[in-house]
DNA sequence: TACGTTACATACCAGTTAGTATGTTTGTCA
DNA sequence: TGACAAACATACTAACTGGTATGTAACGTA
């Protein structure tokens, strides 16, 4: 009944998992899942071939892992939970997106969307990504769906906008300026191309 | 001094070259540049790696001359001659921006546009590909914001807008969309997320 | 406390892939 | 026409890389 809860490393087979999972996150961010290598995230890890393919039956299933248990958590708790239960759901939307250069601004300029990247390299060459990195777009697009419907409730849009095919805009503006701004790699570059969609925004208001 | 110039396959080091470079093109489209192999390269174009290195160095300058010889002048003849001399620059990039799901529209859906595919994938891990890239979309942005200039001189557009930084957030707008699409492989998707930039083109008129 | 299972570690293999060394043919030019 | 360089072809290698086979220590359990 002595188990050390002290999250010391005797045995712990939910957490190493974890580790994997982020290390191979993080490896995914930079490199890509094709220069993405095992070799490497079991180095930072400390772990060894046996721990990984005990966790995961190979590569792929992996890369699945990652878009399913961190991408996809991590673009909810992004999204989601701002804009649930926002008075202004229009200016909740603008708020998360002008604040984004300030969390991590030199990896959102280095390597971009982590969403984005698995999407625009893994979508065209793997049906099972696809299918998970569309479900995750799905949820995003509900999501942002919802809020413009809740402001256009409010009153606080116009109401002859169609909120779905907006939706659909304001994901695809949001990722076409984080992606432009990694060309440049210059976070003045990344504002510059979100006032352009902050305007949009605005010009959405009633 | 009878050179046969039936454009046979006697010896044609110039024609060579763009068969390699044309080859590497739609592999690096379909795959990426990590993705792409050299031998895929030489089976599709009959040839063998004597005619692949005596024509490039290694993999990385095949890369970079894909950039030079083939992305860029490709998105030339899509934006700057259309452009450049439009009495109605606005209608003419409307115009060029809705056309575009026409011209390719299976190819654009499932493997989006070449040139953002090599942004994402290779700026942060080689400076060589990022300087490369960076020009092209230099000389994108020059187009588009001198048509924009152009359009606001003729007065088509209003006189507050600030075409620098708009020219950029159209062009993130636009990769944007087409990057959408992919995660979908829905042509609809596209003309619909373009619509919303063709509105957002409307609320610049004067 | 013996036993079986989980959670790893270690050692190794086979296929792939960029790159090289060398040979051969074609065109050119003195 | 003979020599020389350009334009390829062929054969090979070394390193990487995903995956496997096997061993072992921790943990639950009867």
């Amino acid at each position: 009944m002595a188990t050390s809860n002290t999250q010391r490393s005797e045995r712990n087979p939910d957490k190493t998992r974890q580790v994997i999972l982020q290390a191979a996150f993080m490896e995914i961010y930079r490199k890509g899942y094709q220069g993405m290598r095992l070799d490497s995230v079991l180095a930072e890890t400390g772990l060894t071939k046996g721990a990984l393919y005990h966790h995961f039956s190979n590569k792929q299933s992996l890369g699945y892992a990652v878009v399913e248990d961190v991408i996809q958590p991590m673009m909810a708790s992004i999204w989601e939970e701002p804009l649930i239960a926002a008075d202004d759901p229009l200016a909740a939307l603008a708020e998360v997106i002008e604040t984004l250069p300030d969390k991590k601004p030199r990896e959102l300029i280095l390597f971009g969307c982590p969403l984005n990247n698995l999407i625009q390299e893994m979508s065209p060459q793997d049906s099972g990504f696809r299918e998970r990195l569309d479900t995750v777009m799905s949820n995003w697009h509900a999501t942002t769906e919802k809020a413009l419907i809740n402001a256009q409730e409010k009153e606080f849009i116009r109401a002859d906008i169609d909120c779905h095919e907006t939706a659909t805009f304001i994901m695809a503006a949001l990722e076409g300026c984080i992606g432009l701004a990694k060309s440049a790699q210059s976070v003045d570059r990344l504002r510059s191309c979100l006032r352009g969609l902050t305007q949009y925004l605005q010009s959405l208001e009633n």
